[in-house]
DNA sequence: GCGATGTTTCGGCCGGGACCGAAGCGTCGC
DNA sequence: GCGACGCTTCGGTCCCGGCCGAAACATCGC
């Protein structure tokens, strides 16, 4: 009761079984409605808005209202960092929510984490672009390098527009299955959209997974590529 | 309830405000007896017993008996990092514990993060390190260049003993206050123990305040110099 | 307009869990 | 060995907060 920011709110949010849900749910970076998450959390339609409430209430979720639905999505990125931090923290001691089913190889292979891709492929982003000296230290952030630079104007993204936002470039995210850092920020996020439009892969209909085809997977190396020591 | 680590475990040990006290009071790196937590939390002996049990059942602290005491301690320094990642996003919403009291602008100055410098000064710490190319990104960690190397052990750290351990040697953190990133890991816990060492600054008597001498705050100016663009 | 659908609000029930006092263990000092 | 001290365990109380059903409110299609 003396210093520093009160979690306690915070983690009175994680702490319910339902919440917990609707947030993980939302991780998967889609605006979901009120039913959906209640569904997704195993509650009632009146718990769900109660709890939905609560969530906005606390700055972790925003509301969008769209005719008789109400769209919610995470508050920010930010709020998905924090919730990867937790469950990185979670997965380490095999808490998971349940046993690892079919589905739980392609999470790990691929996947979103709120607006950017994570998993393998994820770090393998990461890996190529920092291994090969595309990424730089700043004094306050993470740049790209001009190597950098021209690897992801070739690819197609306008890097002009994205410095132009208010949003950091570049941002680092642990990965909660690989255990290492992802790429995040303003750039994660256009590099998984150039991805899905290049149809080097597909998301999968519900949940986190993203699949890529044999194709894509093809090309996501070729323009990725290791630079291993031999 | 599909997939993914269960975070409610988590969230619920941080969303009880006796439990939270606690956290927060061992974020400051040093370990405490059950009594003085139960003090700091505003329970009394019996239900801080029951908390510190759960919290180590949740293998976000670890005990350790010595005598009649037991100390206790944060379970590692990813715990440390959850608990700061949860902590900025609370500040940011300016949920403060208490009016911020005169203590208030020390903490921000520099104070302790588990184990190294955080606030103004840590922040300060990784501009000079990285914007004078001394940090590099390799796949799958920072690292530190050359230059990098020749600063550090000029300041007397045995970084080779450093690089033998299993911990990490750079990690970085976001800062609550400055809302930046410092250096963490096995190098920013030498650094400061360093700093201490050197007598540039003292740790308050309690709380996770770190106070610089006038003579050790030049001396830490002109150790970490920034590197301005005129 | 009218009913159908999605969401919120209200009232009330109920269980989990936080708390305390007292008793039980283990350790220290003498 | 014997109290003093620190911590844990046990039993019991109490309250917060999650849940649901019913009703109110909003929006859509027609």
């Amino acid at each position: 009761m003396k210093e520093g920011p009160d979690i306690t709110r915070i983690g009175a949010m994680i702490g319910d079984p339902a919440r917990a849900n609707m947030l993980t749910a939302l991780l998967a970076g889609r605006a979901l409605t009120a039913g959906e998450l209640a569904r997704e959390a195993g509650v009632g339609a009146a718990a769900a808005s109660e709890h939905l409430r609560k969530l906005e209430a606390a700055a972790l979720i925003a509301r969008v209202k769209q005719g008789r639905h109400h769209y919610f999505r995470l508050a920010g990125d930010e709020v998905a960092h924090m919730l990867e931090a937790v469950a990185g923290l979670a997965a380490q001691h095999g808490h998971l929510r349940s046993r690892p089913g079919p589905r739980d190889p392609d999470l790990r292979q691929a996947r979103i984490c709120y607006d950017h891709l994570a998993g393998t492929a994820g770090v393998r982003l990461y890996d190529s672009l920092a291994g090969q000296g595309g990424l730089v230290l700043t004094p306050d952030r993470i740049d790209l390098t001009d190597a950098g630079r021209a690897r992801i104007m070739a690819l197609g993204i306008d890097l002009a527009a994205l410095e132009a936002k208010r949003r950091p470039l570049c941002r680092t995210c642990l990965d909660w299955s690989e255990r290492r850092t992802h790429l995040a920020g303003s750039l994660g996020a256009a590099l998984f959209d150039r991805i899905i439009a290049l149809k080097w892969a597909n998301r999968a209909p519900e949940g986190r997974a993203v699949l890529f085809s044999s194709a894509g997977e093809q090309a996501f190396q070729d323009a990725f590529p290791l630079f291993t020591v031999d």
